[in-house]
DNA sequence: CTGAGACCTGATTCAGGATTCAGGTTGGCG
DNA sequence: CGCCAACCTGAATCCTGAATCAGGTCTCAG
């Protein structure tokens, strides 16, 4: 939707080349995550690379480019994140608390980053839909599997859960990592993992059905 | 925080003088919801609001401060929406249902608009924040009254439940609203409820205490 | 050593857009 | 009427910043 692609850049062949863009990427998760993408300048991140201002033309065709790049890496690093902390983990709802645990030390991380993706909704509105519908699939993928389990209660909607998780990560990110610099409060966490818990638990089902993993 | 305010421009005097400014901020409505803060430029928005260019600046003293000016009506509209669909329900759980479901009617009403408040978010921050932190105070408000009157559960931190909410509000918003140009399905509604009902609801209550009000 | 790629550079171009200003127009009151 | 304050106007100004291009500089295979 709305936006034609400029002729992309070849990638570099030679190791000195395919260091400076990396400088590059690099410099743009500086840049826009601090000051934003329309307030950036393309001065700016080749200063900030240290390279000169013609040399980003060797590798993106246009300021637009390397945001759309910075969206996807950023993706693919969260998601992988995710699954990595939730590996291992049998029960559905220790699995979303792990999920949440992961997504705040990314937004701990990636402060600035992350609010790359949020810019995303007014510069490339496309690319911002795609980052939730891809973060939205593997979790209703996940919370399928967990009700053909019986860990979470069989007559909730997949994917209303999903994006009711996801807006309500969004929104302690915003409170607690993005406000007060910190992950959230113990009192923040503990009500969380009580709302999580309580809200997906099959009814009458014990509060952890298995005291280990399966 | 960030930006020195310029001079305001005082207020029309005639009845002439009102309804152009009241234009200039339609027309605003119009053109930042549509295009974008940055995207949207002054001439657009006088030629939208059917004046002269230079008629803007008797008005605002500059771009950021009509923009300003529309989040702060927006937060007042959505505020006034919500409390307005609360009233006269005895029940926290009904009004959370009531309040979505205003929430939701405003998106659709105000679709552009709303975008103007997430753009708040890189255009001005604490502007952003401000939108957010009012929203919620009221929200924790109600929350600690509900729990006083025993209708959802004392062992929750009302903000850490009012930020919940908000997120799904959100996600919500954008999935259904946003992208389906439609309110939430049945299903995602039904899920919806099933969700607040069990979060929030004190242990072992009967699910509605009242079946009528009071 | 050496030449052909591959890579790098930053002053310059240029379009777009916020803001100004020098001068109209309007409407109501004495 | 006659006049003044309050309004209105849009071409011109001025600045910002993306994108270009006419030359360099590196580096390694032969």
């Amino acid at each position: 939707m709305g936006r034609v692609a400029a002729a992309a850049r070849p990638l570099p062949v030679t190791a000195r080349g395919q260091r400076t863009r990396q400088k590059l990427i690099d410099a743009a998760e500086h840049v826009f995550g601090g000051a934003g993408y329309h307030e950036a300048g393309i001065a700016e991140l080749t200063q900030c690379a240290g390279v000169g201002l013609g040399t980003f033309y060797l590798y993106f065709p246009d300021k637009h480019s390397i945001f759309a790049d910075l969206v996807r890496t950023l993706n693919h690093r969260l998601r992988a994140d995710i699954q990595a902390a939730i590996g291992g983990l049998d029960d559905r709802v220790d699995q979303e608390i792990a999920g949440f645990d992961a997504f705040f030390e990314f937004l701990e991380r990636h402060r600035n980053l992350y609010q790359v993706i949020r810019q995303a909704e007014s510069v490339d509105p496309s690319l911002h839909r795609w980052h939730y519908e891809t973060m939205a699939k593997g979790y209703v993928r996940g919370l399928r599997a967990a009700q053909v389990r019986g860990q979470i209660s069989k007559d909730l909607d997949p994917e209303a859960v999903a994006f009711a998780l996801m807006g309500v990560a969004e929104a302690f990110g915003m409170r607690w990592v993005h406000w007060d610099k910190k992950r959230p409060s113990a009192a923040a966490r503990r009500s969380l993992r009580l709302l999580i818990e309580r809200a997906l638990r099959p009814l009458g089902s014990a509060a952890r059905p298995s005291g280990k993993k399966a």
